[in-house]
RNA sequence: GCCGUUGUGGCUCAAUUGGUAGAGCUGCUGUCUUGUAAACAGCAGGUUGCAGGUUCAAGUCCUGUCAACGGCUCCA
């Protein structure tokens, strides 16, 4: 053996190269550099892999070590954090049996199946306890080829890990390892299959929090064992773990059926019906200035409203298909003179019969019909939230049926209608691209027509988009987007679907330039979804502090006594008569009240009118943020909020 | 639907080991006529989600039921 071979060398990120003992492992590469690296690091990334520290070293390796204190890391530092929270939970309960524990998005949770035991908040307190003395003991964390997989296997049955035992005979061939958990002494404590990789060591924990517990299946199977799931985050810092539970806390001040209360949005009542919602008058002006909006827009893009029945005969349902594969969302049937009638579950069907009721020709296409059609579905009792899943909605639907030459601009149209309405909210989105499914119906040439059309328009536009390759559902291609709001979190929004389903079924066809029948193109689009989704969404987006063009009351005009009461009745009035939505209040309330309550309400504009502005012929303007903006001529700020309105300002 | 938690006036919350359901805000009435985020006083408002049960006695304990809340998508 030449000399040569005892020694490899391995690069790294800054494009220098080191070279080290044949058998190094990252942890020794991170000595050789400095002893204050090898310290702070916790793990690697190798060839574009994260890796342990202790993984040996081969020669041509890249090699990128990871320091504690970044986010690379962050996953390492909550998926070890997740086998601490295991021990811990296994030495306080040594029933529980483990599941699976893998890292979210902003945390991790681990899955416990504990016979004759429910998890309360004061154990997560104790089991925070424990795991503080994991980490403090500095356990380290060893990963463990299992040799012999069918000996560890019946180990894990003998000790009751069914669910280690599953995973383990399903993962059998992939070189399975264990992760051992080792005292002072070196003596393993605990242990959890795993894949890894994970912290050199425990004492890297520092910042963590129990959050909460809940139910879950194994796999997520409902007819499979239930299992108790413990929520946790996890940070670097014990200031960074603050920081993100004060953002929950921000979060959930917007919560919107919070805000519903205060702002007098809307309601929902338990002798009426779970998932029903009562809009306001407050939220109606807010959805019904949005939906006036939403007309304008589509208008000017050349699409016709139409309005449909809620209910029909149930054989519409039946030649759509819906009954067959949507009937579990659906209500069942009510009787009607014999027949069977149905609440619509959606709009689809009905603006097909509007297509068909005559014969179409291409020099019709492309039909545009949009509809904020109210549709009911069941939906599971559980899965009811406020306003954003619900029984009954009203969807901003629309559907096109066009050529299949026509579908590359019609998506194109599509896409620009959902930049501006999503610009005006304030919202920044991202595109993702569904491709066919492994089950799926139609010729593969219709999926190719119809995702080239999605992803053509969206290249046209230069917009960034991601492949979700498979992801699409069995009926259609579809381009769904995603929001996010002011405080960064995401929202489903809106969705274009090419149907390659129901033209089929109900033979939707236009007669072509050749005189012969053509299978028109069906595209489904909702742009804000639903409008109980939308609105909430936005409610939490500005977290009740609409902008002006939307907010209910827009200008409150608040006289300071009974002799300014007439001048500020004339002030309303004259608003109201430019349609700006005013209120007068002249309650015999002091003025700090009057004004603490416009605040409250989170009214953008309050007019204060008393014995100097009747004397100057002003108005004293104050603006919700910013506080007293001083006085001025009632026109100008006539003008300065009609341009605020007419430019949608946020 | 399933698991867990919760359910007291319109709202926010109190009620010692089971022992007569309280407060603030809101609302109404009156006084005050107000200068930029809460004037003062009085009044009204609850069969404690609903239905049973245990008990001399139930908001409190038990059973059922309804609803809300957190999850049940993240896969060694």
């Amino acid at each position: 053996m030449s000399k040569v071979e005892t020694q490899i060398q391995v690069k790294l990120p800054d494009g220098n190269s080191k070279t080290l003992e044949a058998g190094a492992t990252a942890a020794d590469l991170a000595k050789a550099i400095a002893e204050g690296l090898f310290r702070k690091s916790v793990g690697a990334v190798i060839n574009g892999e994260p890796k342990d520290l202790y993984t040996p070293l081969k020669d041509g390796d890249e090699v990128k070590l990871l320091t504690a204190d970044t986010d690379e890391s962050l996953e390492f530092l909550r998926h070890s954090t997740a086998h601490v929270m295991a021990e811990a939970v296994q030495s306080l309960f040594p029933n529980a049996k483990i599941a699976i524990g893998p890292t979210i998005q902003d945390g991790f949770y681990y899955d416990f199946e504990i016979a004759d035991h429910a998890l309360t908040p004061s154990d997560l307190e104790a089991i925070e306890k424990k795991m503080t003395e994991i980490a403090k003991e500095n356990q380290r964390i060893v990963r463990y080829d299992i040799p012999d997989v069918d000996a560890q296997i019946k180990e894990f049955e003998q000790q009751g890990e069914k669910f280690k035992a599953e995973l383990l005979t399903e993962h059998r061939d992939h070189n399975p390892t264990l992760y051992l958990m080792q005292n002072k002494e070196g003596k393993t404590v605990w242990n959890d299959l795993c894949r890894g990789p994970h912290l050199p060591a425990t004492g890297f924990i520092k910042a963590f929090k129990l959050q909460k517990v809940s139910g879950s299946y194994w796999r997520a199977d409902e007819n499979k064992e239930k299992l108790q799931r413990i929520y946790a985050t996890c940070f670097w810092t014990k200031k960074d773990l603050e920081e993100h539970l004060k953002r929950l806390e921000e979060a959930e001040k917007r919560d919107h059926r919070k805000l519903a209360k205060q702002l007098d949005l809307f309601s929902v009542h338990e002798e009426v019906g779970p998932g029903l919602i009562f809009w306001h008058p407050n939220l109606a002006t807010v959805r019904d200035t949005i939906e006036e909006y939403w007309r304008k827009e589509h208008r000017r893009r050349g699409y016709d409203f139409v309005y449909t029945p809620h209910i029909a005969n149930e054989s519409l349902y039946k030649i759509s298909g819906h009954l067959e594969n949507y009937a579990e969302n659906m209500y069942s049937p009510m009787d009607i003179d014999g027949e069977d009638y149905r609440c619509k579950p959606m709009n689809c069907p009905g603006h097909i019969m509007i297509y068909k009721s005559k014969l179409r020709s291409y020099r019709d296409l492309p039909l545009r019909y949009a509809e904020l059609g109210t549709v009911y579905r069941y939906e599971r009792s559980g899965v009811l939230h406020g306003m954003l899943r619900v029984r009954g909605f009203t969807q901003d639907d629309s559907h096109i049926f066009c050529t299949p030459e026509q579908l590359k601009d019609e998506i194109n149209g599509i896409l620009d209608l959902i930049d501006s309405l999503m610009t005006t909210f304030g919202y920044r989105y991202k595109a993702y691209l569904s491709t066919r499914p492994e089950k799926y119906l139609g010729t593969d040439e219709q999926w190719e027509m119809a995702t080239n059309g999605l992803e053509q328009a969206m290249k046209d536009r230069n917009m960034d988009y991601e492949v979700d390759e498979g992801g699409g559902v069995f009926y259609a291609p579809k381009i769904d987007i995603k929001l996010f709001d002011a405080i960064g979190r995401e929202w489903q929004g809106p969705t274009i679907q090419v149907d390659l389903n129901l033209p089929n079924r109900f033979d939707v066809t236009y007669i072509g330039e050749d005189g012969n029948r053509h299978q028109a193109v069906m595209v489904h689009r909702a742009v804000l979804g639903s409008m109980e989704r939308f609105c909430g969404g936005l409610i939490e987006h500005y977290a009740g502090r609409f902008p002006l063009w939307l907010a209910p009351t827009q200008v409150a005009v608040l006289p300071i006594s009974d002799r300014h009461q007439e001048r500020a009745k004339e002030l309303a009035l004259a608003l109201q008569k430019k349609e700006i939505r005013a209120h007068l209040d002249d309650r015999p309330e002091t003025i700090q009240y009057r004004i603490r309550d416009a605040q409250l309400e989170q009214t953008p504009y309050m007019l204060v009118i008393g014995d100097k502005e009747m004397e100057d012929d002003v108005v004293a303007v104050r603006h919700r943020q910013g506080g007293q903006v001083g006085t001025m001529k009632f026109e100008e700020f006539l003008e300065k909020i009609e341009k605020e309105i007419e430019t949608k300002q946020l």
